[in-house]
DNA sequence: CTGAAAGCGCTTACAG
DNA sequence: CTGAAAGCGCTTACAG
């Protein structure tokens, strides 16, 4: 900037003008440009950021289970279409569901003073941001609740969601549903377990232990424990999956066997191809885009100044059927 | 800092060698680190770049046609993957295909002082960065080589593969071959051309026109145009389909018209599912962690100081034989 | 409208 | 090992 106000013989104070558009004579702007485009300036934000009035980097930060998990990545899309239209950039990583792991890049993003967090939290999150939230950071929890803080989120109907899929299967006289379920501990699981149960009590079915399984890593335990759910003698008629990862699995062992068109199914999360398979699969769909839009917006509300309590925004669950769900019991 | 430096009763100096862990008396670092957690204070990682030697933000920029697209999202985890090992953060945004917004994103990256950029390119990128690279900058490009600058990459074998997968089609007797193929000017979509001719070329079979097909948006067209061409009178008996997008929706429609047993098809990039249906997808794999993960090794050797002449690395396309590749000509 | 000076939160020579 | 001072690239009152 030096450099440019050298060259365009004015101050630095004048090219600090004509870089952030506060008036400046018209002959002026056009020397401090030129100086601009000969020497290839580029502005450091970051550096102005120190002396700025408000402050803001115009960076956040999003830290999800996994970036490259489907479902993840389009609420990073969703976040990305709000963030874009306020020239703010996103930083995001993956916790891969370890605590540490969260906390390290908590850490590392607040180090570089993003203006707001949005965070799919750990099991068993420790975060511990009042402090940071008290000095203005934007907070915003995403697809699951925060335990240790309070503040704004974003979540699906899963108990809801999860209730509607599995009472669709006990209407059409299913009575022995098996129930695959995503690592318990994790607020969305244990929500929609929630849900399995509540429409078994609804239905009057007892539940059965060996009908419930939770697979410890969902790409490759979900496939074998599918598999043994099938092959034993009182196996279910129909499969409740709870989380899309394990969706995938479980329709992989039941294509393998040649069960799809024999055992119903109906999986929490559409995808893809969801819809090309034959019997098509009959979903409980959620729009992980629009979880990243909304929870955008409720940060950017706070940047520009809501100071109230804690908002807590619940996006529907609607059912989509699609075949694989309206399949009656067989055995 | 300076609060701390107050409460711990030492110098700033102090304060930040014991945060940047430079030699240091037990008792003051002691009292030091007390005062930190006292105060919650949080250091400035960006502040310090400013003066420090090597000037380092510890944070790249990834700039991609879609975050959300599974291709883009597993190279953001490959690449995340090696710049976690550094303590490097990560920035992710989409381009939408679109050249002024991939330099929109480029200036916003920039201004906030990334050490280092990996980008997929848009077809027509008019990306302009030797004075940024001459001054420190790391660029390294993936997935599609750079058009109008000189920079490292890292890109699958586009052309190999296209013409392997088309090439195991001939062999079979297939003689009517439709493509169906990304907007064209995006470079891997032109070198998969190139390899789906050269197949041809090698089995002596002409090309005809109208079975070859660009679809304008993925999602939407590829699907009406496969309906389309597989319903016209000299419909082909096999499709080589050559991006991920574009094969959920050829099966789609294959699935959709009954002809998925009856149409041959092999699809460059593995799709999710593609095991399980029936008959399962023959595609030509990449992998786009690994793509990830080079890149990021290439932007860090940069950052070490190596300073030769621009890299190519050129990754593998095995093909995957899974049945709808080794469906006979039908018709 | 414009410029000189102070200062944002840090790190780095430089003395001690 | 420790501290006082200068300075990184900017923005912001404050005079003119």
């Amino acid at each position: 900037m030096r450099d440019v106000a050298a060259i365009a013989g004015v101050s630095v104070s004048t090219v600090s003008r004509v870089v952030n558009g506060s008036p400046v004579a018209a002959d002026l702007a056009v020397k401090v440009q030129q100086a601009v485009a000969l020497l290839g300036y580029r502005h450091n934000h970051t550096a102005g950021a120190l002396r700025r009035a408000d402050g803001l980097s115009l960076t956040i930060g999003l830290i999800f289970e996994d970036v490259s998990n489907p479902f993840f990545s389009a609420i990073h899309r969703g976040v990305e279409e709000t963030a874009r239209t306020r020239g703010v950039v996103t930083f995001a990583g993956s916790s891969d569901e370890e605590p540490e792991r969260e906390r390290e890049l908590i850490d590392a993003l607040l180090a570089r003073r993003v203006d707001g967090l949005i965070i799919a939290p750990t099991a068993t999150d420790r975060i511990h941001l009042r402090r940071d939230v008290a000095a203005g950071l934007a907070l915003v929890f995403v697809d699951r609740p925060p335990v240790s803080i309070d503040a704004d989120c974003v979540l699906s109907d899963n108990r809801g969601g999860a209730e509607r899929a599995v009472t669709h299967l006990t209407m059409q006289g299913h009575r022995r549903i098996g129930y695959l379920g995503d690592r318990s501990g994790i607020h969305t699981a244990s929500e929609r377990l929630a849900g399995y149960r509540a429409a078994l009590a609804r239905a009057g079915i007892p539940e059965e232990r060996q009908l419930i399984r939770h697979p410890r890593h969902r790409a490759t335990d979900a496939y074998e424990i599918t598999s043994e759910m099938l092959r034993s003698s009182d196996a279910p008629t129909a499969l409740f999956t709870s989380q899309n990862l394990i969706t995938l699995e479980a329709l992989r062992a039941l294509h393998h066997l040649g069960l799809q068109a024999q055992v119903a199914l109906v999986g929490f999360d559409d995808v893809p191809l969801g819809e090309a398979i034959e019997p098509a699969v009959t979903v409980v769909a959620q729009s992980a885009r629009e979880l990243g839009r909304q929870a955008a917006q409720l940060l950017f509300s706070r940047l520009d100044g809501y100071d109230g309590p804690a908002r807590r925004l619940i996006l529907d669950t609607p059912l989509i059927q699609r075949g694989s769900g309206e399949l009656p019991p067989r055995r």
